[in-house]
DNA sequence: TTAACGTATGAACAGACGTGCAGACGAGCG
DNA sequence: CGCTCGTCTGCACGTCTGTTCATACGTTAA
């Protein structure tokens, strides 16, 4: 619709219309980079395996250190991050700090993504990875 | 509820039993690389952007440099990642490369994550940032 | 109080990321 | 053929990120 815009002579190749309706489509900038900010915080395998992890149940700093295989100090880091984006919660139990979920969208989120990947990998992930190489 | 595993004298702090409870319930290693792979390419707004722009029509190269304020360098770099994700696929058109999306359920997972950051934005957004600073 | 523990924080490092620049490629036109 | 256009790619640069190390904080026990 509208591709004879094309054929005019002053526009040579870039599609003003095209992108100004694309432009319109495009949400304002700073849902954009919450947006962008929220998917890069999922977007860590140590943080992945933290929220599924706290899918279950609420742990401790040291169990997640012990269950990621990294020190306490990265995990608590990583906890940080989660937090400011108030994607966990936390809870003192004396010296004690019992993390949970906070967000119960991030959960279908996830789920979402992850029924993504394993189709992906049941009919296409052998050929996505050999698109890499040969995509150009 | 089964706190008390935690007075035991053999478990000092980590409680063994959640971490195995936890470890069962993470994905598979590849498949944890791939969720996380799969957001952090979401995770940047300019190919947050160019996959918005292009849940309407498809878009060129240099439509899509015009929209985003960059060079068609710079979004033909990015184009080339989503490609290698699979999240969007391209038609040669004589010189122009046409770009449209490859992928449903990524318009559906941006559609909901844009649904949590608006809920955000309405009623914790400017706590969200407060709590960046004094989480602690 | 002192000491140990669980956690949090800051500095510093290696590695990855996003972009612009320069050049190459294929397609269309003279 | 040569030339231009639209796109792609390799390289370099500045920036950001995830981790470890060392250290500090608050809590519990002696």
């Amino acid at each position: 619709m509208g591709r004879k815009d094309a054929d005019v002579c002053e526009i040579y190749y870039v599609n003003e219309a095209h992108v100004r309706s694309a432009r319109r489509v495009l949400s304002p900038e700073r849902e954009i980079l919450s947006l962008a900010e929220i998917f890069r915080t999922l977007g860590d395998p140590t943080r992945v395996k933290i929220l599924q992890a706290l899918s279950v149940e609420e742990l401790c700093v040291c169990d997640l250190a012990k269950l990621l295989g990294i020190s306490e100090s990265a995990t608590s880091h990583q906890l940080r991050v989660l937090r400011s984006q108030k994607l966990v919660r936390f809870r003192k139990e004396g010296k004690m700090a019992f993390y949970s979920l906070d967000d119960a969208h991030i959960d279908s989120l996830m789920k979402e993504a992850l029924r993504h990947v394993r189709e992906g990998t049941d009919q296409g992930r052998e050929r996505t990875e050999r698109i890499r190489e040969s995509a150009g």
